[in-house]
DNA sequence: ACGACTTGTAATATAACACATTACAAGTAA
DNA sequence: TTACTTGTAATGTGTTATATTACAAGTCGT
């Protein structure tokens, strides 16, 4: 299993968005070129940016630009608003557990607690990483190439 | 997306082998009995727990037994067992970046290191979660039932 | 040695999901 | 008003997870 490729679209997205935005319009068409998607998947993935307040667009109106300061965007801001893991959680339990099994009635009970844990940790450490942090590694490598 | 229920699976395998060893053989018809899923599942989960040195099976007999004591099974060593995340690694990563783009032939690189270290913040913490801790919280539920 | 049972594994079916694609309504701006 | 863009629904396609059937190979009690 994977987190959907969506997160690092998006994370692409908003890194173009940031470079190219002196230069010209960021357009879905323009982006869906480079991140090499199609763009209505380009379209998508900036509407729950949009509704997450990290993006601004309008219809009919051409471009897509920043909501906020680049450092106040996290992985952690970008995987929530694209739902990478549902309310259900990182881990899939098996679903029928054996309730007239003393082991199988109190397994996931049992289990609950460590797996969330799991879960917050890599949540916390997709908040310590910002979009300025991508944007400035980014433009760096643009630097170093020659 | 969610890691693989052969995972939780494997939990209350490994659980089971240990709350019924002195009752009972624990067979894989048993064992997909309490957990709930096909006896052939539990087999191939069975067997990957062997390869990883977990479990102790032999063909014909009867019966799964632990090959090495509960708190020396971590999450990870069961997680590792059954292949949960490949080594393409946790996130997938969108496949046609556009190289004729700056940041298209930039982007995977600026990212790597650091979906890299969400990947390590997880697994560090399934590192520290045994299966004696899943035992002894298992069993003071069953003894908390009444 | 035989029969009942179990493990181990291959092959296939089904359902769920991710991503791609087509199509089009609605809005904007020159 | 024309050309272009956004927003979104509907559908197609491929991949993966889990279930299931089937059967060879091994063990053990009798």
């Amino acid at each position: 299993m994977q987190i959907t490729s969506r997160f690092t679209i998006a994370v692409h997205i908003v890194t173009c968005i940031d470079y190219f935005k002196e230069e010209q319009k960021v357009t879905s068409e323009f982006l869906a070129g480079s991140v090499g998607a199609n763009p209505v998947i380009i379209r998508t993935v900036i509407s729950r940016l949009k509704a997450a307040g990290i993006v601004i667009t309008s219809q009919g109106s051409s471009g897509a630009s920043l909501a906020k300061p680049l450092d106040q965007i996290t992985f952690y801001d970008i995987y929530k608003a694209l739902d990478c893991i549902d309310e259900t959680g990182l881990f899939h339990f098996h679903e029928n557990p054996n309730a007239s099994c003393p082991v199988g009635r109190n397994i996931h009970a049992a289990m609950d607690e460590k797996l969330a844990e799991i879960q917050t940790s890599m949540e916390a450490q997709m908040k310590q990483i910002t979009l300025a942090d991508v944007v400035s590694d980014t433009r760096n490598r643009i630097l170093a190439e020659v």
